[in-house]
DNA sequence: TATTAGCACTCTACACAATCGAGTGCTAAA
DNA sequence: TTTAGCACTCGATTGTGTAGAGTGCTAATA
């Protein structure tokens, strides 16, 4: 892509994505002269065809049939083509406040989110909890069950509330788990979760052996469950509208299908997937440039929510290449703005 | 079904239905008589057929093709052949205790109850937490997350846990959140969930306002939140292996795909699946016995997996009417014995 | 020189016919 | 009562022809 398209080829590329993406078949010389004003013949357009199919924007699935984008041609109109016409106007702002800002916890307003977004897409979406880096413990706080175990409730500064019950071996008394708590909560409150290392808690251990008596084995089993919850594997998603998938012609056939629909259904996937994806605002990975062999006629559209000016989480939506991308990313960076925005305002 | 079958009718039958189990294709007279060693000729079998289908025990997809046994085939062969042959023969109990009986919480372990189970029988599981009725409070903790909210944590002495934020509309002290933990604690502990009816939680309002200056508003919001926590609609079902449905030859339609794949994404009906099923021991569901128009092609084999000799929560399979009866039946049969039994374990 | 009309050619999709084969039902013999 | 034999049925498979949308090339045109 060294050399710039002229503004015919542009045009007629332009056409041909919008066509393909309208009716999921290969697009033809003729069709687009007829449906589009392009001002030239067909002939003339079958001419640019084969120069951009030459240029790899464009690929024939056989030998005279029409052209459908490829990849690049995607690409080139992600990034050139499609700021031009975003008419897709957007007063989320008000859905969102009403069914969301009211009354809920930041869990249950992601897993709407998920829901909503892609009740409009129509395309699966998937959003993840704010990530660990830079969150910070708001409170912590031991429960005890019966005699040997205990419920760690851990609320972060996002709002995310994350539990775990644990089972000690020996027994632990009221009095023990209040002083815990009291300990745990003068020296972990406001600390980042991603401070939580082994030698720091190690060092918290001989502090408090010190004051209280503990046998070391309670202590060590709290701090690994403590570790554990703050690991990233314990950011959850949250999926919607994976079954949209079946409506979509190009998974017509099982093999494609089959392979989309376990990709959704693996989480460990799911997030790998995610976390390849780089933290600077909207990424649109589209077809093979995702790394995933089964996702190769899926795109992705993926947006980093930030919560103040911090990095967070993902939101975002995967479907067919033939994807209505205008349309989605719009969506996704509104969704990924209010998202950030509510759960700023929920976490003061 | 006033008449009994003969012993060679039954015997057909069952090996009909085991081909068929094997092959998801018809089966035929003659392939019957060549690879089972029925001790009659293809003719005879085919008369016996031709009266099986007359009773309605099999169907014929079309004139002369091979037959396929009905619903009422299956329910034949479910309650009266089966027995004979339960030859899957578990040592489940070596496996469970391994992979759940350690320090996991019983969340844990039912979603690992699904995963085991779908794994092994490669079809799609579901399975429920414990039901409320008879299910008793065990801890219920406020925690202040700032001063105008609070997270209610609730542990059920099934040992699951529920919790939620509550946003109040005023400010709240932390003398206050400690009465009011207090105050909840000795008067809801060992409460038996369903009886959290309104009457009793305006008794018990009345009682404490009189103690404690705290707004009539606040305790309500808590009221609330507290019985929408102990709501059926917020026991959690945990699914296991959907895209194993792709793996069935049935499914390989778009039409009956699409049809089961919705209903497992939409788990309030799954849930009125799972509430339409009685509540004693294992519960068969074949073809359209269930009354979802959707599942016509599907059985489901459910149980009911009890804590001490409660009736508590569901599990079982999702699969196609061509199914493993009696090694699904067995499996779940057994994993119900094992899931009440580890629970119950923990609860004391 | 760029565009276009025209034409031969290509390839899929679809419809239709022929054939194959597994299976049935019936009849008559054992 | 069982079974061998046979005519028949019907889906699946294969092959053939055709329609249609599309291409690429060439020669005429503006």
């Amino acid at each position: 892509m060294v050399k710039e398209l002229d503004k015919r080829k542009v045009k007629i590329l332009k056409a041909i994505i919008h066509e393909h993406i309208l009716t999921a078949e290969p697009v033809g010389s003729r069709t687009l002269a007829k449906t589009y004003c392009l001002g030239v013949s067909s002939a003339t357009i079958r001419n640019e065809m084969s120069d951009l199919e030459e240029l790899g924007f464009l690929e024939q699935p056989y030998t005279s049939a029409g052209r459908i984008p490829s990849d690049q041609g995607y690409r080139f109109y992600v990034d050139r083509l499609m700021s031009e016409d975003i008419h897709y106007n957007l007063n989320m702002e008000k859905i969102l406040n009403k069914t969301t800002r009211e009354k809920q916890s930041v869990q249950e307003i992601i897993s709407n989110m998920a829901r909503m977004l892609s009740r409009i897409t129509r395309y699966a979406s998937v959003v993840s909890e704010p990530q660990l880096q830079g969150t910070k413990i708001k409170q912590l706080e031991l429960i005890g069950i019966d005699n040997s175990s205990v419920l760690i409730v851990l609320i972060t500064n996002t709002g995310i509330v994350h539990n775990k019950i644990v089972r000690l071996q020996e027994e632990i008394t009221n009095r023990q788990i209040r002083y815990l708590n009291h300990f745990l909560a003068s020296n972990l409150k406001q600390k980042e979760l991603i401070k939580l290392n082994s030698s720091y808690m190690k060092e918290l251990e001989l502090e408090l052996l010190k004051k209280l008596d503990l046998s070391q084995e309670i202590f060590s089993l709290i701090d690994q469950s403590l570790r554990k919850m703050s690991h990233p594997s314990d950011i959850r998603l949250y999926l919607g509208g994976t079954s949209y998938i079946l409506d979509q012609p190009e998974f017509n056939n099982m093999e494609n299908l089959k392979r989309v629909l376990s990709i959704l259904d693996h989480e460990e996937m799911l997030r790998d997937l995610l976390y390849n994806i780089p933290d600077n605002g909207i990424e649109v990975l589209i077809g093979r440039e995702n790394e995933l062999e089964e996702m190769k006629n899926c795109s992705i559209v993926f947006s980093t929510y930030s919560i103040g000016n911090k990095a967070s989480g993902k939101i975002g939506v995967i479907g067919p290449t033939r994807m209505e991308y205008s349309k989605v990313i719009t969506l996704v960076n509104t969704m990924a703005e209010v998202l950030g925005k509510i759960i700023l305002e929920l976490s003061r």
